[in-house]
DNA sequence: TTTAGGG
DNA sequence: CCCTAAA
């Protein structure tokens, strides 16, 4: 036949890439520069900067830099999980995932806030997550700050993000992390985030006190940041120094928790340089914040750390490669619930069906859209004092919120699981792409080409019907982690959830990274270096202005990040998703089982020898079968010395041989008698018979 | 969808 | 194991 080609393949070419095809163009990056001009920033720029927001790390934040080392902080910050029973497994429906506030906001100097000092806070995110479990703890709620565990129960563990409470005061109040807070514990803590920092902070507004988000960003580089010299580089805050929107039903009254942010007493002048700003894929998947960071500021640690740590290339694609993460087109494969004969380490996988779930792996089934079929007006709360000789437009959006999830998990599953867990489904979801939609008084803005001004979103009595909506990305026909394709489909035209924004489809697939192995800052480091490599520009672009630089802020960063990454979004939508399926070795007895098969079905009939002796091994496909089989023989074809592998007896080795002379022999005869079929309408044979007509017949038997 | 074959 | 042309 046709095997003189060499099937090298089924030795040395099975090699996972390091990079999967599909994602390999994908890494690249382009470089580009935006400039955002006051007004005359476009309703995209717009777009893309809340997209980006969304992106990007929380990094405005000194203390998120801890965030960075919290290995298993769900990227879900904010939400709410509800358990069922189902079988031994838990069923957590995730029914909301907000993200407190983004507030993208502009850099004019001379801008300063009296009515909203949040928005002098850069970025600002507080976001925390609480995960209720229904049997235990079925109603906790966190109001105002306070946790309220109305079952008495520990069960519930609310992890908040590391965040480190930063007032101008030069104030950093750690908490240690992962605490699971009593009543007594959180009122405690409340008191002493309310009363003793205060003392220690000369806040201007006493609000942050009051369980909101603490005031992490400062731009100013006097301010030290946390080091992790000096301090639990795991530092977090409990809970209550969060406003959570309370975790119940009724999330469609979130109140955001943001709507008293910490005053700032900063000036934007002083505001983070982007040269400084490292976008961190990595942490634009776990965390949704946006990375905005204070050259001045004491990152030193943090740097090296980050650099000599995980930067390289080396590492990065070790860790990358280690991963066998099974994707497929637009669907996660469920191969990890079945055998994994060559001992692959697929960690975690999410399956697209509850009955898929197996040996212990849990399964995301993303069911609906919670209480998000408005276009979402609560979405955007808009700045409504503007200088009148500002022109720049300041938004801030409260919190997006993430429809409702369901989760099920094994009742053996760990924490961790279950927040890698969380965290992919969530990731799942904006896997494919997302989109965000401008609501001008009820009604999508659809011409992406208008500016603010033009379309009035700039005029201040706009403001208030201003709003954002989270939606899958018009280019993208279907997500692409959607398992199956079909449940994490969502539906166009509706809000939707807030999840990560895939900086292109590397990041999809690096999102998920086996966290019981190490932190995915190499992932991060990879996007630093393509920023060090291809962004350049951005980055000289303001490094090289020296004046000007100080001057610019937020908006045009974020711009400048954001759209750095939609046209590589844009671009990989073609390439991105296919992921190469784990390789799974034949067994010896599967071969058997496939020698036997053909043996009686003969070749080209892979369908019917994969329904025959394969129907229940769901990961071979009558393709694979086959090509199976042409590796089997073309093993038998070369010399023992030649084979790699583990060793197939000699005797299937022949049995193939035989089988497929056999076959080749009953196809050549056949094709001959169809020739002269109507010539030789007599012809007989008892050594032919109807090979490919006879299943039962064993010839070869 | 299956088959066949190149990669 | 992937991808695809053909059937």
């Amino acid at each position: 036949m046709v095997l003189q080609k060499r099937l090298d393949y089924g030795f040395n070419g099975y090699q996972v890439p390091t990079i999967p095809r599909a994602t390999r163009s994908a890494r690249k990056r382009v470089p580009f520069r935006k400039r955002v001009e006051g007004n005359r920033i476009s309703a995209f720029d717009l777009l893309a900067t809340v997209a980006g927001t969304l992106l990007l790390d929380k990094e405005s934040s000194p203390a998120s830099n801890n965030a960075w080392n919290a290995e298993d902080q769900s990227a879900v910050e904010k939400n709410n999980v509800k358990e069922e029973r189902q079988d031994g497994d838990q069923s957590l429906k995730l029914e909301t995932c907000n993200v407190s506030e983004l507030v993208p906001q502009t850099n004019d100097p001379n801008y300063s806030s009296r009515e909203s000092p949040s928005l002098q806070n850069g970025t600002q995110f507080g976001v925390t997550s609480a995960i209720t479990t229904s049997e235990r703890l079925d109603s906790q709620k966190l109001i105002n700050g306070k946790i309220k565990n109305e079952m008495g129960g520990l069960a519930c563990k609310v992890e908040t993000g590391p965040f480190v409470s930063r007032t101008p005061g030069d104030c950093v109040e750690p908490v240690s992390e992962n605490k699971v807070l009593t009543d007594e514990e959180l009122d405690r803590t409340n008191k002493a985030s309310s009363g003793e920092v205060a003392d220690k902070c000369p806040l201007e507004d006493p609000l942050v006190l009051d369980g909101k988000p603490p005031a992490v960003v400062s731009s100013d580089s006097s301010i030290k940041a946390p080091s992790f010299g000096e301090h639990d580089p795991f530092i977090s805050f409990p809970i209550q120094q969060y406003d959570v929107n309370v975790v119940s039903r009724d999330d469609d009254e979130k109140s955001s928790g943001c709507t008293h942010p910490s005053p700032i007493r900063e000036p934007f002048r002083s505001t983070p340089r982007i040269g400084d700003r490292r976008i961190r894929k990595i942490l634009a998947s776990r965390y949704w914040k946006v990375a905005l960071r204070s050259k001045n500021a004491t990152y030193s640690n943090y740097d090296e750390n980050l650099k000599s740590g995980y930067c390289n290339r080396s590492t990065y694609k070790r860790l990358r490669s280690g991963r066998n993460f099974p994707f497929k087109k637009r669907k996660f494969l469920h191969y990890t619930s079945e055998s994994n004969s060559d001992g692959g380490t697929i960690g975690e996988g999410i399956s697209d069906l509850p009955e898929k779930n197996i040996n212990g792996k849990a399964s995301i089934l993303y069911s609906k859209m919670h209480g998000v079929t408005g276009e979402s007006s609560s979405l955007a709360d808009q700045r409504k004092s503007f200088n009148s000789r500002d022109p720049h437009v300041k938004l801030r959006i409260k919190s997006f919120r993430v429809p409702e999830l369901f989760i099920v998990i094994p009742e053996s599953a760990t924490v961790g699981s279950l927040k890698r867990t969380v965290k992919e489904a969530v990731t799942a979801i904006l896997g494919g792409g997302l989109g965000v939609g401008v609501l001008l008084q009820g009604k999508k803005v659809r011409d992406d080409n208008k500016t603010l001004l033009q379309t009035g979103i700039s005029r201040d009595n706009q403001m208030d019907s201003l709003g954002f909506s989270l939606e899958p990305n018009p280019s993208h026909t279907s997500p692409s982690l959607c398992p199956g394709g079909s449940p994490l489909t969502l539906p166009h035209d509706i809000p939707l959830p807030l999840a990560r924004y895939p900086a292109n489809p590397g990041l999809v697939n690096q999102v998920t990274c086996h966290p019981s192995t190490e932190p995915c800052i190499p992932n991060a480091c990879d996007f630093i270096e393509s920023n060090n490599d291809c962004m350049a520009s951005p980055t000289d672009m303001f490094d090289k202005s020296t004046t000007e630089s100080k001057a610019l802020v937020a908006v045009p960063a974020m711009s400048v990040e954001t759209l750095a990454a939609v046209p590589v979004h844009k671009k990989s939508k073609q390439s991105e998703v296919a992921q190469r399926r784990i390789r799974r070795p034949f067994s010896i007895s599967e071969v058997e089982a496939l020698v036997q098969a053909v043996e009686k079905l003969g070749t080209g009939r892979w369908r019917d020898v994969k329904l025959r002796a394969f129907d229940n091994a769901k990961h071979r496909t009558y393709v694979d079968l086959k090509d199976k089989w042409k590796t089997l023989l073309h093993t038998a074809r070369i010399s023992p010395q030649q084979r790699r592998g583990e060793p197939v007896p000699q005797e299937l080795l022949d049995r193939v041989l035989n089988a497929h002379t056999y076959w080749s022999q009953q196809q050549a005869k056949q094709q001959q008698q169809q020739l002269p079929e109507s010539c030789l309408p007599h012809y007989n044979s008892t050594m032919i018979g109807s090979g490919r007509c006879d299943d039962d017949e064993n010839i070869l038997g």
